[in-house]
DNA sequence: CACGAAGGTGTACGTCGTACACCTTGGCCG
DNA sequence: CGGCCAAGGTGTACGACGTACACCTTCGTG
């Protein structure tokens, strides 16, 4: 329905193409509706024509990835190193915000693509430019975790749209199941609408996290911090 | 190779029955090697027995994380909610470590199992007897993230025994294009075996993180945080 | 103009989850 | 005791999927 068609005159594939059409096809109809055989349809070629360019499904997976690892800012300069690599972050978070299959697809690499190496790479730098040592940035490394990607394991994965009485029902039996996940889930929803799994704001979450850990960074960074103390 | 054989005479499947078996299979052959069919081989019956008893694949998965979550210890009492919640959690990592396609499985759900549920909400139970505001805990949870769970999500996903002088190399070539990667795995390497991702004492990361959190958690605590401070 | 490599095709295999119709038990009630 | 019926187990089959392998077609270069 985008390109393909005109039979017999079609523009040669490259390994780019392939990977840039796996992307927008993703971004359509969904990572689990992506496979060899609906790209090949997608680009008017057989599925097995796919495989000159790719070699297998999983490097296609991994050359998605480093797509959507290529929209990342790079990292700015003249500012002081918290708010450079917040800044960053928040950056690596609207490019993976644009493709929403692409943290499962990230998480579910068995090993790091080389961009995302480069990225990480740089995100260490950023620190160490800061003057954090090598010690304290690989802690930080860690405890920052998916979060360098600017995502958040979610935890409910937000349902969605039911229709209102269903959903007051489900409300009933949750708060007498579930009497404190309810509360909290209140303690957000200013408005009448909507108790189980919504008015979450992902970013404000994602902000308070983030904020607290690189806090939590400097002040162990201040008090010169090292892992030799720790018993 | 375990129970089945002795055809003929065989004790009745029920959910249970299946399920033990299913985490059992699981943690000796690997996650994605556990399909209806082996599971069912294993079990010395015909693959579509199996849906006598889960309704599909995905039911079956929501069962096995069940089984693993109900191996979470619960709550300690009489401790102060910091470490009552550390420990808490500690027991969640060990549950989940001894089945370590357990945390793979957890991360795939589309909605939380009932056992999830009650994990949650007692965990949030355990932050809300300590004092912190709804509100509060609320974004607490968000923080945690999949660490309740007692997992981090890995960006190296430890690569397997290769051989020594290989790994030089790749050290080497590393070293050129990741300098500060190589720079902080380095950091953690004491002895002076295998640079590339080793060497990471997997515990002290997370210990780390969850400590830096939970201060971070208790300090907002005391000086009475509120979302609505926040502009 | 020929030729060889790079790109594209067609057929086929093994694996998966599971729908559907069927048979076999075993516990209960008359 | 006998018969019944639901719960448990079977067999066959289908439509995905990834991809091996042998083949044909196109095009840039000598």
């Amino acid at each position: 329905m985008a390109q393909q068609a005109d039979a017999g005159q079609r523009a040669r594939l490259n390994r780019d193409r392939v990977l840039h059409a796996a992307v927008a096809l993703a971004d359509r109809v969904g990572i689990e509706a992506l496979s060899m055989r609906s790209l090949a349809q997608e680009l008017g070629v057989v599925p097995m024509a796919l495989y000159k360019h790719v070699a297998n499904k999983e490097q296609l997976l991994d050359g998605m990835v480093d797509v959507i690892v290529g929209e990342i800012d790079s990292p700015a300069h003249g500012a002081d190193w918290k708010s450079a690599v917040r800044e960053r972050i928040l950056s690596a978070r609207r490019a993976l915000l644009r493709h929403p299959w692409a943290s499962r697809v990230i998480e579910s690499r068995s090993a790091p693509t080389p961009g995302a190496l480069d990225y990480l790479d740089s995100v260490i730098g950023m620190f160490r430019a800061g003057g954090l040592s090598a010690d304290l940035t690989h802690h930080v490394m860690h405890a920052l975790g998916s979060r360098v990607w600017g995502f958040t394991q979610e935890l409910f994965p937000a349902s969605p749209n039911v229709d209102p009485d269903a959903q007051a029902v489900m409300f009933r039996e949750m708060a007498a199941r579930y009497p404190y996940i309810v509360e909290i889930a209140a303690a957000r929803t200013h408005d009448g609408e909507s108790v189980v799994n919504q008015g979450c704001d992902d970013q404000f979450e994602f902000e308070f996290a983030i904020d607290l850990l690189l806090d939590g960074f400097e002040r162990l960074h201040r008090q010169g911090w090292t892992s030799a103390d720790q018993s």
